[in-house]
RNA sequence: GGAGGGGUGCCCGAGCGGCUAAAGGGGACAGACUGUAAAUCUGUUGCGCGCGGCGCUUCGGAGGUUCAAAUCCUCCCCCCUCCA
């Protein structure tokens, strides 16, 4: 059995803020078996590495013999998070808001053991809330210029830009999530510090003990600035393919790697601080270490094996500037060929490969494009059509020739 | 209800009758270099045509003025600011 002060010591280990850390012991001690709860808003069916912190938070959790509550905010999802957006959010219908919870679960699952998380959507209690239950138990219960505190609704409010009645309950109805499941902890990104705090006062409001908010770290995209988000495309994929999240990276910046390897590994601090330290002084190169990142993140969400290969695969194609093995094929009529010979750029742009004759020429005259190997620098050459022949445009795309009627 | 400001290419943003396919930045793509799709440097970035040129489409939408419009006029749609 582990100790109360030695988990505390776990499970507060890359959190931005516990609030508060006493509480935690103390919790621990006295009750033993804490109810831990992690509320999504199903809003986008992808979830990405930035999810995974504290979803391999609430994994701790469960191995440490604590009940995990996965609260799926299909309700809220119908109203939208106002949080960190400086605009109101669309807000969305039931079919999507419950077709996205299917997805996200499934993808929950490869962190999370799904067998020992109780999964709860909160349209269990707000479909069928009254309005007067609304005034009663939300509504009453605080004020306004305890929601204006917040950060995001002030700076709309003071740029008179518009926030909806239906945003201002948002951080309540997130609190009363925690209230109905009597919610030891909370944790989330501390984006999401607000919402939870709110959770805390109502429960106090009710005589019930307040939960203990935990903050995790928002991921930065793979640009290093932005936080990781699908729709500014700087993100991995939970369920992307081994090659691609291998690729992708194998992409990001030396420096923000380490926080990769922080944040989304098991590496244990002091040996992080062992790798920082040899690539210092030139010891290690840095690829090595960004390699050894790629991998331990695909065999995480998808096998050993499979990493092995997309590693494999990555050194071939970018290390040696091979061509990959396996290709798609492009079949290339021969009704197109005058005297076996076709037009390059004629043949780029029928690959389908590029997005017109002007993008096609542009890059032959680059120096982008190779047949089987050979550059190929001058846009107006007519190549011969070999079956098989291997035409590669710029470092990544590659396409297999194949002759047909 | 009244007064004013604005909608420009993937995004931000300059232009306010011809020299503007539209400055600048970001992003993206490509090349060199390399340790990788890092960093850095350089280049490209509306589309078509067998193409050192010609043509077409683009500046919220629809019309109009003009030899010539992103730039001027009319109507319409949307956003913002100030006053009530």
């Amino acid at each position: 059995m582990i100790t109360p002060e030695k988990q505390v010591e776990l499970l507060t280990r890359g959190c931005v803020e516990v609030i508060t850390d006493e509480e935690l012991v103390d919790k621990i001690k006295r009750k033993g078996r804490l109810t831990v709860k992690y509320g999504a808003d199903p809003s986008a069916p992808d979830l990405h590495l930035g999810h995974s912190i504290p979803l391999r938070k609430l994994r701790q959790f469960q191995e440490l013999g604590h009940r995990v509550i996965f609260i799926i905010g299909d309700f809220t999802a119908m109203i939208g998070d106002p949080t960190g957006v400086s605009s109101t959010r669309r807000q969305l219908s039931r079919e999507e808001v419950q077709a996205n919870a299917q997805t996200y679960l499934q993808q929950v699952g490869k962190i999370l053991d799904l067998e020992k998380t109780e999964v709860v959507f909160n349209s269990q209690w707000f479909s069928r809330m009254s309005l007067e239950e609304l005034i009663n138990s939300l509504a009453s219960k605080y004020t306004l210029a305890r929601i204006l505190e917040r950060d995001d609704f002030a700076t709309r409010f003071k740029n008179e830009k518009p926030i909806y009645i239906h945003e201002l309950l948002y951080p309540l109805m997130q609190g009363y999530d925690s209230l109905m499941i009597s919610a030891d902890v909370e944790i989330g990104g501390t984006d999401q510090k607000f919402n939870m705090l709110v959770g805390r006062e109502l429960q106090r409001e009710v005589g019930q003990e307040p939960q203990i908010v935990m903050t995790l770290p928002l991921l930065e995209g793979l640009d290093g600035v932005a936080k990781m988000s699908k729709s500014l495309n700087n993100y991995v994929g939970l369920t992307e393919p081994p090659d691609v999240m291998f690729g992708k990276l194998m992409s990001i910046s030396d420096e923000l790697m380490w926080r990769y390897i922080e944040l989304l590994t098991d590496t244990p601090p002091q040996e992080i601080e062992a790798l920082k330290r040899k690539v210092g002084e030139g010891r290690l190169n840095p690829m090595e270490v960004k390699m050894k990142l790629a991998f331990d993140i695909v065999a995480m969400y998808h096998n050993e094996q499979l990493a092995q290969q997309a590693k494999r695969e990555f050194e071939k194609v970018f290390r040696q500037r091979d061509i990959p093995s396996k290709l798609e094929e492009v079949v290339i009529s021969k009704d197109y060929l005058k005297d076996g010979k076709l037009w390059v750029v004629k043949l780029l742009v029928l690959s389908g490969f590029v997005n017109g004759a002007r993008e096609a020429k542009r890059l032959i005259s680059q120096g982008a494009v190779r047949i089987n190997k050979q550059q190929i620098s001058n846009p107006d050459e007519d190549i011969v059509i070999e079956d098989g022949m291997v035409v590669q445009i710029g470092k990544r795309k590659f396409f297999r020739v194949v002759l047909g009627e």
